[in-house]
Parts: C-alpha cells; structure tokens; sequence
RNA sequence: GCCCCCGUAGCUCAGUAGGAUAGAGCGCACCCCUCCUAAGGGUGAGGUCACACGUUCGAAUCGUGUCGGGGGCACCA
C-alpha cells in the first residue's frame, strides 16, 4: 500500500525533473509515512519541503505541482496539500477492502514480501561455550536471534541460521578435567575439587555416566594426579596456574586417546542438551560450526598468513600482534601468543573470514553487551585483510533481569545460582518466554517480571494477543453451531458494509501489517512486531465488545466474518514469526 | 582514565530513516456481560521528552557539553 503510493510519488517526481521545476541531481526516495492523523488523511509526505530548498520553489507551491503531476490511481481517492506543504493521501475504501480476501487467500504468506532478493545473509546467535546448560542470559539471544532470522525469510532473504561452538580452548580443557575428577570422585577416590572447575550437578551426572559404561577403566590414583601441583587459591596458591597444572596431568596420565574420549564425552552430553533444549524453545539452526575444524582446516593459519602477507602483524615480547589500532581499535591485539598457540581471536577473525568466503552477503552476529569491546577489532580484522567492515553487523543484547514477588532474582555463575533457560522455560512457559525476551529493544535492559509472565490476565501481552486469536476461533466455532457458514463470499463482497469506526481501524491495521514486517526485519526490531500485535489485538477486542459477528444480516455477518478472518490470519503470521503459538481455545 | 548503551506519565516502555496537538500497558478513580470466553471493553486524572547550547522552515529524534544509571576495557574463553 505504502510502496504504491511511494511508487506514484516517484513517477510525480520524475515528470517535475523534465519539466525542469526540480534539478535533476539528487533527487531523494521520497519518505511516505502513515499519516498520524486521520484529518491529515492515509499517508503523508514531507518530499516537498525538504526539497524546496535546492529546487527554489516554495514548499506549498512545489507540493501542489507534484500532486497535479500525479498520475491516477485507482487506490487514491484525493489528494491534498497541508500545512507547510506536507502532501496528504487520502486512500479508498476499496484499497483497504482488497486486504482482506489477500489475507485470507495468501494465509500463512500475507505479510511476506521479497525486498531481500535472496540474498544471503547468516545469523550467527547463541555461540554459548559448550561447558553447561544455557542460563536466561542465552535465552534472549536466542530468542532475539531466532526472530530477527525468521523477519529476515520472511522479507525474502535467504538465512542462514549458525550456532559457533567453541569446542576447543582452555575452558574446554577445564570441563573435561572437571568430569574426570569428579569421575574419580565416583571411583571412590578423595579429593580437593580445583576452585576453577566446573561444579555444577551436570557434570557429576557427566562422570556417572563415564562410570556406569566404564567402570574404573579410566581411574588413576589420586595422588599421583596431584603430585606436586601448584596450590589451589584456596591454599593460598593460584587457581589459573592449578587448573592448568591438573589438565596438563591429565591427559598425561590419561594419554591422548583416552583424554579425548572424557573430552568428547563431556562436550557431545553438553552439546545435546544445549541442541535439543533449544530446538524445545523453538529455536533451530541450519548450522552448527566447530571451532575446532577451523583450526583443523587450517583457516586460523590461512587468516593469519593473510595479515602477514599485507603486513598487517609484527612480533613483539615473542607474540604476533594485529595491528588493529590502524582500524580504529584502542590497542594492538594478539593473535599467537608467546607460548605458540593462537588466541581466541585469531580464531574469530578466521571464523568471520570464513563467513565472507563462504559468500554471505550480510553476516549478522547476536553477541551479549559484555562483548561490545570485541567489536571493534573483529571489523579492524575484516578491513585489513580487504574485506567491508559494513557486511558484518553485530547486534549487542542487553542482560535480562528476572523478577519474582517483585524482587530481583539474585543470579551468578560463581555461586551456581543462575536460572537455567530450561527452568525458566518450565516456569513460564516457551510461549511466554519467547515474547517477553523480544518484547523490548534488544540494546534495552530487560525486566523479566516471572509472575506477569504466567498470569493468565489481560496484564500478561502474550496471552492478550493469543486470546484475541482464540476468540475468532471460538465466534467461528459458535457460527457453526448456529449452522450458520462461515465461509466466506469471495472478493470484496460485502465490504462495503463495514462502516463502523472500529472496523475502519481494524482494517487499517492490517494494511500497516506488511510494513511493519518490513521495518521489523529491516532494523532488527522484534518489539516492534510485539507492540503491532498488540494493538491489533487490543482493536479487536474492542470490536468484539462493541458488536456482535454474528447478525441477523447475512451480508453484514458475512462482512463481519470476513474481516475477522483476516485478523485471526495476521495474529497467527504474527505470533508464528515470533515462535509463539496461535491456540484456537483458551 | 578510555569506550559502548540508556535517561519520555508514579512504574515498565513505544515513538515507524527530524514533521503537523508526545503514545501504550500497569497502577490509581469511576463504569460496562438477560449479548459470539470479563483471560474482555470504556471513561478520567497524570509529561519542562534529564539539563544547556547549537544545526534546521521544524528536534523527544541530529551535534557538542554537563549531570545521573548500567556495562565493558586480558598473551581468558
């Protein structure tokens, strides 16, 4: 609707720039926005008044030259010319009429439109360190990442949906020793558990299941594990330098095999259960990319031989540096550190290079906010080695604060404290869960109020929206039992008969629904699809409060039947795009 | 110290690439089912858009500065 009166403009424009009224260069896509107000008509345009200046014409008077200049269309009915020369579009009632039977005809694709042109574009989210469950903090990354991808289809491109598993690293290395101590533990063996380990009950659940298929194949006397081992914090010694000590020892008393094989057990366990806890939210990916096959494959090398070969490292104090201060980043960063092995961002710039190789156009990363500092260098490195900086667009997602009985939920890693996402998707529920985490900007802090999250109440926006749906549901389902059909007549028949200021409103709301799917996707704002649904559900509850469907007046009722039909269709793509169900009774 | 985000109604937040009288929900005060689910609807009170200066025909929106809140600044991952 919008486009078509853009694209009417456009022509309007034109024909003014033969005539010579406005010079030719520079002429701007003009901005149609929906009018406010509805005195101010359907759509405005400022076009006129940011042009006046450079076509030296006063705004008003160049406004009524476009509108004369505009060609007809059937979808207008006037045109007029107001204030200090805003040029207002007053649509039929035909135009708004047409959306209906398009909603119903195209279901599940009305809304959906091909602005992207196919073209590629990965979103990268989650990527959380396969060392445990995912706690709340992952969940709106995932949730926020899994609707930006699905906005992103649904306006035409071509997604693809990555999850980044750091399966190699020192953290990796401390889960594993951390199984196997507690392994050892299970062996009826004592122990000091390391102050760095991972201590959470999943990893005892880990090293049972490595003893119940095992035995004590695996089991090496304690004492020899610890032998002359730094001291733990705890002892007064160093955590770091003791975790180390004990992984180092372990997979010598072990021997490579058998260490990787507690290694690849305690990360395919995690990894499952990360898989499969999040395909249960509703969040699934076309990819699961192993940072240790970049590694392998030998891209970490190939990403750094192609800064040293545009001469964009140098060594110092025995360590590869990036000049990333060239590009703007506050200092130089290591890539191989002085003990040889390459750092955790020699690895992301490889993994980023990678993604331009693999020929996305667009490369989205989901990161949370404590990672902002890291962006910088990651497009320092893209830019050295000759790439676009402006392909990778990171999106930084704010911390999510739970509340219960109004007082924060007190969360932290070290305390073991933290709510798992599977918890809290038990506690509220996946629906709610998913709304809640996309229903504010994602750089805004999110308060996550558990208990409005499961009141069955017109307080709680989820079950809001979803009841307006199971409402259409339950009038259609109350026709049938009158033995009235609520089939409807085909085209725009009868719809002329919605008069009612409620059904006018309704009707325009449907018709912002495909620009608001636009501009959702476009600027990777899930809210604003939340706040839609929102009003539209609150329209339509009005309605349904304000008048009965369900009228002795065939026409009318058909009419009636029509436009909720067309609502209970964009409430469902609504909610279906934000990995919230549609349920047909509450 | 440097960097990023935020500051709009009592509370939680919108404000659609600067536009014509700043919006919603909650809370508060009233009111509405002999009627398709009241898990609903309506009416009302409530604002110096943190502050100052600047850019512009026009600023909550852009720029600079100040104040206030949050986060980040590893040869960790």
């Amino acid at each position: 609707m919008k486009n078509q009166v853009a694209k009417l403009l456009s022509q309007a424009l034109q024909q003014l720039t033969a005539d010579a009224v406005i010079p030719a260069d520079g002429i701007p896509v003009p901005v149609i926005e929906r009018a406010r107000e509805s005195r101010h008509g359907d759509f405005a345009c400022n076009i006129a008044l940011v042009l006046a200046k450079s076509a030296r014409v006063r705004p008003r008077e160049l406004a009524e030259k476009l509108v004369a200049a505009l060609p007809q269309n059937q979808l207008v009915e006037r045109v007029e010319v107001a204030g200090p020369g805003f040029i207002n579009f007053y649509l039929t009632a035909d135009a708004y009429h047409r959306l209906v039977p398009q909603a119903i005809e195209q279901g599940h694709s009305f809304g959906r439109s091909d602005i992207g042109r196919g073209q590629r574009v990965q979103v990268e989210f989650v990527s959380a360190n396969p060392t445990g469950p995912l706690h709340v903090g992952h969940g709106r990354g995932a949730a926020y990442g899994a609707v930006v991808a699905d906005l992103l289809e649904a306006v035409g491109f071509d997604v693809h949906r990555e999850y980044y598993v750091n399966d190699a690293g020192r953290q990796m290395d401390i889960l594993a020793t951390s199984v196997w101590l507690r392994y050892l533990e299970l062996c009826d063996q004592e122990l000091v558990f390391p102050s760095n380990g991972y201590k959470g009950d999943y990893i005892w659940d880990i090293a049972a299941t490595l003893h119940r298929e095992h035995g004590a194949a695996y089991s090496h006397p304690v004492d020899e594990l610890f032998r002359e081992i730094p001291a733990d914090e705890p002892a007064g010694g160093d955590k770091e330098l003791h975790i180390d000590a004990l992984i180092a020892r372990s997979k010598g008393l072990l021997g490579d095999n058998r260490y990787r094989f507690v290694f690849e057990l305690a990360l395919n366990v995690i990894l499952d259960d990360i898989r499969d806890d999040l395909a249960l939210f509703g969040v699934t990916y076309e990819e699961w990319y192993s940072e240790r096959t970049l590694t392998e494959s030998g891209a970490v090398n190939r990403a750094i031989e192609k800064l040293r070969s545009m001469d964009q490292v140098y060594e110092s104090s025995g360590a590869l540096w990036f000049r990333s201060t060239a590009f703007g980043d506050e200092k130089d960063r290591v890539v191989v550190r002085e003990n040889g092995q390459h750092t955790y961002f020699a690895a992301d710039i490889a993994y980023h290079m990678d993604k331009l190789e693999r020929g996305f156009e667009r490369v989205i990363d989901v990161w949370g906010a404590d990672h902002h500092g890291y962006v910088p260098r990651v497009k320092a490195a893209l830019e050295a080695m000759g790439d676009d900086p402006s392909r990778l667009d990171v999106l930084l997602v704010q911390f999510a604060n739970l509340y219960r009985g109004g007082e924060k939920v007190q969360m932290s890693t070290r305390s073991g404290s933290f709510v798992t996402l599977r918890e809290l998707r038990k506690e509220v529920g996946r629906d709610a869960a998913r709304f809640f985490y996309v229903m504010r900007k994602c750089e805004q802090h999110l308060d996550f109020d558990l208990d409005l999250a499961k009141s069955h109440s017109a307080d709680n926006p989820v079950y809001y929206v979803q009841y307006a749906h199971a409402r259409v549901c339950s009038v259609l389902r109350q026709a049938a039992e009158k033995g009235i059909s609520a089939e409807p007549s085909p085209g725009t028949e009868n719809l002329d008969r919605l008069t009612e200021e409620h059904e006018k409103a309704l009707l325009s709301s449907l018709s912002r629904y495909g620009e608001l799917v636009e501009t959702s996707a476009i600027n990777k704002e899930p809210h604003q699809l939340c706040q839609y649904l929102r009003e539209l559900a609150n329209e339509f509850h009005t309605y349904y409060n304000a008048h009965q469907f369900l009228v002795e007046d065939g026409r009318l009722r058909d009419a009636r039947i029509k436009l909720i039909l067309a609502v209970q269709q964009v409430l469902r793509n609504g909610l279906n795009l934000l990995g919230v169900s549609a349920p047909e009774r509450m």
